[in-house]
DNA sequence: TCCTTACTGCAAATCATTTGCAATAGTATA
DNA sequence: TATACTATTGCAAATGATTTGCAGTAAGGA
């Protein structure tokens, strides 16, 4: 099951965050933060400057990391690596609930999906086992998708 | 449960796969494959790179470097990321069955376990409805290990 | 409208990793 | 055992992603 985002604004969550921290919602902030929202599944820092450049062309790479480190800090995206030798980093503005993802090895595509009760068991039992907490949960399985499988 | 190495020749196994293919084994190659034997978990390429110094000063990093991603093309080590926000790569030897990973988010140390009914679980469930091959999987649970919970 | 200071663009720094190249050293062969 | 071939190494420089210092710019409250 491919999820698609739901939540309609991320723009919005942040200005609130922004009136409580001395914080200034500018016009840079706001273009990163539409982009990010228009932008199909995982997009790294680069994909959104490349995107924000068409309509901004003085807004800097810096700026975009700038602000998605502080989207991060404060919870609203998530950074995921999904594989070794992809160094940029891939944001995942957390729009949707808990969900994994699945990487096709040949053409790249990002597949998200949930399995909630397997993964509840696995967290379950490494709690019981380790009397530890979990937090958070990275699932990523690596494969060929659909498309690439009847192509082989 | 914490899994310990149990394969005790990586560099025998290295020999071998380097006959095949007009390679040699150096002596640095077998300084690295015992270093990387020897330490514990996940190391990255510094911490080989420093321990192995102590005995072989010249011997340079890119050649650790160089070991390493030869070693991951073989399949004979696992490269993982663990976490946003640590950059280097951690090179796991692939000496136990497959396993997975928690990451204490307070003191960094990482747990193995396996869980392979509830795993199996997932990937069953995933190409069923995907139609796709899973190849391999990587889960990776952040949260407090037992210690910094206790301290909490 | 003015003031304060958060935010930005820019260039330079950083950090992990990779690469080009000349020198070195395994190993197969004579 | 010596020789030749070429894989491997050390070194230094390149790369690529991300971060940072700083001086100028611009939110947004007074």
């Amino acid at each position: 099951m491919i999820c698609s985002k739901e939540d309609p604004n991320l723009t919005e969550k942040v200005t609130q965050r922004l009136q409580g921290q001395k914080g200034r919602m500018t016009g840079q902030r706001r273009l990163i933060l539409e982009t990010l929202e228009s932008l199909p599944g995982h997009p790294t820092a680069e994909d959104i400057f490349l995107r924000v450049r068409e309509v901004a062309p003085h807004l800097n790479l810096s700026t975009v990391y700038r602000m998605l480190r502080w989207l991060q800090k404060e919870g609203l995206i998530t950074v995921r690596v999904f594989s070794e030798n992809e160094r940029q980093d891939r944001f995942d503005p957390n729009l949707t609930t808990e969900h994994f993802h699945f990487v096709c090895q040949r053409c790249k595509q990002i597949i998200e999906f949930d399995e909630p009760s397997p993964a509840s068991a696995i967290i379950a039992d490494f709690e019981k086992n380790n009397s530890a907490r979990v937090e958070n949960v990275g699932l990523v399985l690596h494969g060929l998708c659909r498309d690439c499988l009847s192509q082989e």
